[in-house]
DNA sequence: AATTCCCGCGTAAACGATTGCCCCGTTTGA
DNA sequence: TCAAACGGGGCAATCGTTTACGCGGGAATT
């Protein structure tokens, strides 16, 4: 059943069909009606591939990220596609697991679908998997590289003020021995946190002692195997921060094996607060980077470049804030005097 | 750039840049390698949407899926995804929140897009909606639901085996009240689970008590309500068997909170076995249902669908075992002459 | 009343591939 | 030597839409 089809039936001719369909206006409103009941009469859906063709409009956004099964992004693909089917778009997934062969056969597919735009989440992989999109003219929505380039979007996202946050906080829970436990080095934003740690602890004064600077891997495993490494050097941290909050999970993991209370013994701080770190127990004191609004961001900055009739020619950057949110995780450093806050919560029994 | 131009480079016809990209055997080799210096040289990508209009055939399946925020769904979107790349699929993935109205709009975007088959995965939900699709002859499976219709497959968990072993693992550790959390009664997955327990229960002739069978909502905070219940009852269990693992992480929370330790004051199991299941603190011991397998089958059974010359009259049935797997949420009931296994794991600092 | 304008609708040409059919050249068998 | 068979490649129709263009008729202008 086509679009000839309803035509026929309603005694009109097929433009007069895609008008009606395609909602302009100048339709008579006797005719769109005739159109109209005979559509639904026949259940009519228009063929979205015929149109893509004839119109050069695929209605499709990719959507790169590096594993779905990591917590950190299922909230991401959830309210871009969301926000994607209320503008009529479709998206197309794909998870790389930061393998570089999986990124370009992704980009293959993408550009056989003929997308629109694309987000890249995978936080820093490598760029040059990507120029054939770019050559395509295809715009792009990157997290955390940069400079943009025209067509090319960019999400900086503000370690500094979420991490700086944390690592007073910690200062004023009276810890000095604060480790930090890094996601993977090659990932830009990895770097980019380090830094935004190393840097608070300079502005106050505090030592970043690089035995206790570890790099983990951005996931459970990595983060029990750098506490591990941690707990095996010579002077123990009383605090950790973490890159990100599975790498928390990871060290809350290792401590109750080896017996180390959280928060009594040692403190932890997550980075990106997942939905989970609010149900981990104790509930983990994090950082928090919007997903929601690190979607819409991706969304807008692309659906915005579409619509710009002639593409900036320095691309266009967008920000996201980070903040701390303080949970049950983190207390004041045991031997200091303790000034111990009421209520269940705070003592593990 | 379209296939004339790389016709008129390699001094072809069309036909012969479509059969040569096709990998048509028929094709001169010294022909087919003129053809793919253009290709590769012009940097070509055929228009998917061109090849699916005229071939009739999109090479799109559709996979609609409760929530993928929770953590049950993503690795099945993975696999999923990951085998429908090898086969030359794409798939459009839809979250419902189970709301009827998102699958409704989901199922018209999927008819738009011409898929070639849906895997349902909301466990349950109101089948009334994808009328449409069965109209258009779409193969389509789904989980827990028959029986089985021409062009529509069936996924069948066998609940029992995991269950009984769950409860008889419990009974073995001498818990007598045992309480159930099931998930939200509408679901059939749910109400088959918790049939599941019953039949467990009377099968070892162990009483269920009515008081101690709750109704959550297969999420942590149903968990956290449902537990709430069940210690405001007058008998309090001591074990607790729950319909997914987000109701028993919920469970583990509340305990938390109430300063009931785990294992030692309360036995938890959980059902699906996610990966969080094993980091939850303690690891959780549960019902294991592989997601993994769980995509594999939902796929073959589409791509079966579609290579069936005639459509079996009856559908097709495949079958998914459970199976319990121990971590360190169960102990013996406290109060029985304890035969404490040594090991740290076993108990709480 | 004749001319111009404009509005709404229909005709038909795209979009970029696949594929049935035919043609032509070579091989094979009688 | 000639006809039949065969195999490889080209021509052109086709998939289901959108949209440029043109046309007819009523309203407005002179």
């Amino acid at each position: 059943m086509d679009i000839r089809e309803i035509a026929k039936r309603a005694r009109v001719s097929t433009a007069t069909v895609s008008r009606t369909i395609n909602r302009i206006p100048t339709v008579n409103a006797q005719l769109a009606k005739r159109v109209w009941n005979v559509i639904d009469e026949l259940g009519y859906y228009p063929n979205t591939q015929a149109r893509a063709l004839v119109s050069g409009r695929s209605r499709i956004f990719g959507l790169i990220i590096s594993e779905i099964t990591n917590p950190f992004f299922p909230e991401i693909v959830q309210v871009f596609e969301r926000i994607a089917v209320q503008h009529h778009y479709e998206i197309m997934l794909t998870s790389t697991g930061n393998d570089p062969t999986r990124m370009e056969t992704a980009v293959r597919r993408m550009i056989e679908r003929r997308v629109e735009g694309v987000a890249i989440m995978t936080f820093g992989m490598e760029e040059v998997l990507l120029e054939d999109l770019k050559l395509r003219k295809v715009p792009l929505v990157f997290v955390d590289v940069g400079p943009p380039r025209p067509r090319v979007s960019n999400i900086r996202i503000d370690y500094l003020n979420g991490i700086r946050q944390a690592v007073q906080h910690l200062a004023a829970l009276r810890h000095q021995r604060i480790a930090f436990i890094s996601g993977p080095l090659h990932l830009k934003s990895a770097e980019a946190r380090k830094q935004a740690f190393l840097g608070s602890m300079a502005e106050i004064g505090l030592e970043a002692d690089p035995a206790l600077v570890v790099e983990g891997t951005h996931t459970i495993e990595g983060g029990i195997a750098a506490f591990g490494k941690l707990l095996a050097g010579a002077k123990k941290p009383t605090a950790v921060l973490c890159s990100n909050d599975m790498t928390a999970m990871g060290v809350m993991r290792k401590a109750y094996e080896e017996g180390i209370q959280i928060p009594l013994d040692l403190s932890v701080i997550g980075f990106d607060d997942i939905r989970l770190a609010q149900f981990v127990l104790p509930a983990l004191t994090t950082v928090q980077m919007s997903q929601a609004e690190l979607a819409r961001l991706a969304f807008n900055a692309l659906l915005a470049e579409l619509q710009r009739e002639t593409p900036s020619p320095t691309g266009t950057e967008y920000a996201l804030q980070t903040q701390l949110v303080l949970r049950e995780s983190t207390r004041l450093v045991s031997g200091s005097p303790a000034k111990v806050v009421a209520g269940k919560k705070q003592v593990r029994p």
